[in-house]
DNA sequence: AATGAATGAGACTTCATTCAT
DNA sequence: CATGAATGAAGTCTCATTCAT
């Protein structure tokens, strides 16, 4: 005896021609920047084709301008969507402390929970710096945002100077730290989640002495 | 009868083909491998062209295939070539320390100092890092290489452990940390001297217990 | 129980789907053959996108495809549309005439006028024919109306002959040159007002036979 | 018995990788222009694409850009030589006249005559004055040309001032109307020789007043 | 009757690599 | 050893057309 069923389809069939339906402008756009964040974090801005992208979106590369100009524009608005989400939660970390290291640790903190829930934020905010080091054209478009990203940790450093945590002197010294400090532990072990929390607990034990002891 | 003359060219000929007399393979190897680091540390694998390449060597880009077999390899070369003047003169500088933290600081003037001499060579490493998460290829031929990387820093902290600088509980949080603060030095700031050289201060200080007071 | 209020609404919503209530079939079929004649005579058939034919007449492309079939078919009635008006007007102006260089010289003056009021009417004609001769479809669907504006001239000449203006014998000369006179006219100068004002007045001088004088 | 012989292959093999034998740069740049007379000629500058060109030329399109930057140079090169072809041919006709009616003459022999040995060089020529027209970027790069062009017409007129051919009072509308005859006879019937070489004749029985007999 | 989301084919261009010279 | 002509694959983007709403 011979059962005929009407099997699923393992392979999904070629979208037709013409408005899907139940398609949503605003879900796709979201989709579209959803995957590019995470494609442009693994790829880089270069090797990432919009093919990568159309397939993350589950359209064709064709139906990618109808929502952006570029694949540049894609790329800055994934850039703004990504700014937004992590210097909002950072704001809101560092308005609940009211030190230095306090802050930084705040900060280290949402990072880290940032970086477990979602880590192509992480991901992505590492690569832009490259990229924008590699391609003049992001390095314009996205100055500003990277100017706001700035002058959060060196209003962060401006706060130590006024609790007396930093010497006035030191100024340039621990912002340029900050900075650095920052960067490496995004750039360097965000990928390990691990490796990053520990890393994170290491820098809070340095912040407050008590990584080293000094030997003569 | 035909009488043949030697006759003065009145314009410079084009670049005859065949093999030009002053060339000499290991010096044009040499400058390959010169130019493309810089190519690299500036554009990325990607975006790097074989034109590029073989412009910065004063060659064309068929010629670039006498010495290697592929884009691809002249990477590989150029990563091991830098690798090995770096951890060449790390290894020299630690050689003069016994601390963790003077081991530590003998590695940041060190690499102050290359960086001041040849900015290249930061920048590529710092570039590798980033092409290497990119592209799997990468990612398997240079494996070996970054290995030897993290066990340089590791070995460091390992002194620090034997000193009594660092607690044994500690090992893993100081060596998250090290790689951390290390990279976030190179990519942050080495293309900028000045912030360079203040991280570098900032971080001396920090490891001392010089550049944080605390408030209670 | 439900009360419907008619609320005042604060933003204007952009425009909804479904048949807008002031729209009227027959006068956007006018505005698409308007605006096309505009577009098509200014950037060729090629170059004339859908979106230029939309936005021309104040629709969507989408809305493009309820009055026409394709693209081409617009091309094709947009073509009937202006050989109509152009050659009605035309028969009218020779219709007050009896001889050939007054039925020239009606025709000019025709042409000049027309020019005037709407210049796109002799711009799209002269680029017809070049689109005719790039595009096989064209040629062969547009034929028809090709040869009516041939047979047009061709009358005129033999009015000539009848008038004995013309020579019998020189029957084809002067129907190869009326056709290549009026093209030149139309295509060189159209786009020019005062060029096309002096070259009609040059040729009914030369017509006439007082733009040259023989010299020996 | 079998008999094996070096069958000829009806169907020629597509090309192999790397420099084929034979191969000569001078050569395939004028291959290249020579095709993409033709073709533009045919198709104009948006319809002649990529493939036609590198199939015209017998390479791929890919090989088209050793040559030239884009499809937009290799327009104005093919312009470049058009136009040199034509108006060097044009000078020497008209050097051997001394009259306008001579010089317009010598202009509308020579013209026929290029017509019939290739073609396609006045359907190109004709072809740009709409693709200029279409195309600002042209425009532009061909402007200087075009004034070439217009200057040489201008001159033959001027001539027939000196002459007394024509009066001074007359000159702009005998300006305008050798641009539109000329640009007539070019477009309207360049393509058909025979209504060509008729229009021509024709055009020289008008000049000489021979033509037309006027009726009252 | 109209919108606008989406497709798919194809255009222009770049580039790593190959190979005759 | 070196040049530079050529390929072929792939990438970004455009556009006529289709179709759910």
């Amino acid at each position: 005896m011979v059962i005929l069923v009407a099997m699923p389809r393992t392979a999904p069939e070629p979208r037709r021609l013409g408005r899907p339906p139940a398609s949503d402008a605003h879900d796709t756009r979201q989709r579209i920047l959803d995957g590019a964040r995470a494609a442009f974090a693994e790829h880089g801005y270069d090797a990432t084709t919009n093919k990568h992208l159309a397939v993350a979106a589950g359209i064709t590369t064709g139906a990618l301008y109808h929502y952006f100009d570029s694949k540049f524009d894609i790329y800055v608005a994934v850039h703004a969507d990504a700014q937004e989400r992590v210097y909002s939660r950072f704001t809101h970390a560092v308005a609940d402390t009211t030190t230095f290291i306090g802050g930084i640790q705040a900060v280290l903190d949402a990072a880290h929970e940032m970086n477990t829930v979602d880590p192509t934020l992480a991901q992505f905010l590492g690569a832009v710096r490259v990229d924008m080091q590699r391609h003049p054209e992001l390095r314009s478009a996205l100055g500003r945002h990277a100017r706001r990203r700035r002058g959060f940790f060196d209003e962060l450093v401006e706060r130590g100077i006024e609790t007396g945590e930093i010497d006035v002197t030191d100024r340039e010294r621990a912002q340029s730290l900050v900075r650095a400090m920052l960067i490496g532990l995004n750039d360097a072990v965000s990928d390990d989640l691990t490796a990053h929390r520990l890393a994170v607990e290491g820098l809070k034990l340095l912040l407050e002495g008590k990584l080293l002891k000094p030997v003569d």
